[in-house]
DNA sequence: GTGTTTGTTATCAA
DNA sequence: CTTGATAACAAACA
C-alpha cells in the first residue's frame, strides 16, 4: 500500500521521466479511475505537459502547463509505471509475447486503468487492481482545500515535538495507532509504517493515546522520521502491490520488524510477533518489546 | 462461500 | 460540536 515513502519514491522517479514531455494521447480503460467526465480529461491532457509533481501525504499534485492541474491518488493498489517505448505493445496486450514476471506486473495488463502516451513514444500506465485510486482535474481552489486537510509532513522542520504534543491533547480514548494513521494529524503514515514506528518506539499500538508517558511520546516522535527516512532510502515496501515507476519492488520489505511478521520471531527478543485488530486495521507487534 | 488485505470517506452513536 | 467506531468501496487470494 503506497504510503509516504512509496509515493515519494514514485514522485521523484516520475519527475526525471515525464516532466515537460508533451502528451500526445490518453486512453481511459476504466471510467471510474478518472473523476468527472472522461472525454474532458482526455482532451485536457492531450497536447498538455506536466511541469511539476508535488506530494502531500499520499496525494500527488501534478502541475500542468495548461490549467487546471491534476490530483493523483494511488489509494491501496495503484501503480504508475513508465515505459520508455513499447515496441511490441500490441503483441503484449494480445498475450502473444513471453513476459518475465516483472514485465507482467509492470506492463499494461488487465488492471491498467489509464495510459498516457508522450511524444517521445514513452507511455505511463496507471494500474489499479481495486479501482480505489483516481486521477482528477482540479482547479487551484479545490487543490488548496484538499491540501489544507493534511497534518504536517513528518520530514519537514515544522514537524516538532511541540506540534506532536498538541496532537495528543485533542485525544484520549483512541489507540495511539489511530493517531498515527490520522492524515489530519500527520501526513503520509499508513498501516505498515504505523506498526513499524510503534515497534521502534516500544509502544503497544492499542494503548490509548492519553495513557502514554512523555518519554513514550518523545520516542514515537523520534521514530516517525527515522522509519520514514529509512523506508525512503530503500525505495519503500512491497507488501503486495507496490511497484516503483520502473516496475521494481521496494526493498524495505526486508527490513520490516513487525508488519506481516505475525507468527515469526521478534528480531530483537525472539518472542513471537502477534497480530490483532486495532484502529480497524491488521496490527502487528511484539508482546514483549512493546509495552 | 468466507474472511482478509487497507486509504479514505460516509455514516452513526455517544 | 467532537470523537471514535464501523461500513462501504472493489477485486483478488487463501
Amino acid at each position: 500500500m503506497p504510503e509516504l515513502p512509496e509515493v515519494e519514491t514514485i514522485r521523484r522517479d516520475l519527475v526525471k521521466k515525464i516532466l515537460n514531455k508533451k502528451i500526445v494521447q490518453v486512453v481511459v480503460y476504466r471510467a471510474k479511475s478518472v473523476a468527472g467526465e472522461n472525454t474532458k480529461f482526455v482532451r485536457h491532457l492531450r497536447n498538455n505537459s506536466i511541469i511539476a509533481i508535488e506530494r502531500r501525504g499520499k496525494l500527488m499534485v501534478w502541475r500542468l502547463q495548461k490549467k487546471p492541474d491534476l490530483l493523483v491518488h494511488l489509494k491501496m493498489t495503484g501503480q504508475l509505471i513508465y515505459e520508455r517505448k513499447i515496441k511490441n505493445r500490441v503483441d503484449i496486450i494480445a498475450g502473444g509475447h513471453k513476459l518475465s514476471e516483472q514485465d507482467i506486473d509492470a506492463l499494461p495488463n488487465k488492471f491498467t486503468r489509464v495510459a498516457v502516451v508522450f511524444a517521445n513514444g514513452g507511455e505511463l500506465f496507471f494500474n489499479d487492481l481495486r479501482v480505489f485510486g483516481y486521477m482528477k482535474l482540479a482547479d487551484e481552489k479545490v487543490i488548496q482545500k484538499a491540501l489544507a486537510e493534511f497534518g504536517l509532513e513528518p520530514l519537514t522542520k515544522a514537524f516538532t515535538m511541540d506540534y506532536f504534543e498538541e496532537l495528543f491533547k485533542r485525544r484520549s480514548r483512541a489507540p495511539v495507532k489511530a493517531l498515527l494513521l490520522d492524515q489530519q494529524a500527520i501526513a503520509g503514515l499508513g498501516n505498515i509504517y504505523a506498526d513499524e514506528v510503534l515497534f521502534c518506539a516500544d509502544v503497544k499500538p492499542s494503548r490509548p493515546a492519553s495513557s502514554l508517558s512523555q518519554h513514550e511520546r518523545k520516542k514515537i516522535f523520534t521514530c516517525i522520521p527515522k522509519i520514514t527516512v529509512e523506508a525512503l532510502k530503500h525505495r519503500g515496501t512491497t507488501f503486495r502491490n507496490f511497484l516503483d515507476s520502473s516496475g521494481k519492488k521496494g526493498n524495505y520489505t526486508d527490513f520490516l520488524k513487525v508488519y506481516d511478521r505475525d507468527g515469526e520471531a521478534c528480531k530483537r527478543c525472539g518472542t513471537i510477533i502477534k497480530k490483532i485488530r486495532c484502529a480497524g486495521r491488521g496490527t502487528h507487534f511484539c508482546p514483549y518489546c512493546q509495552k
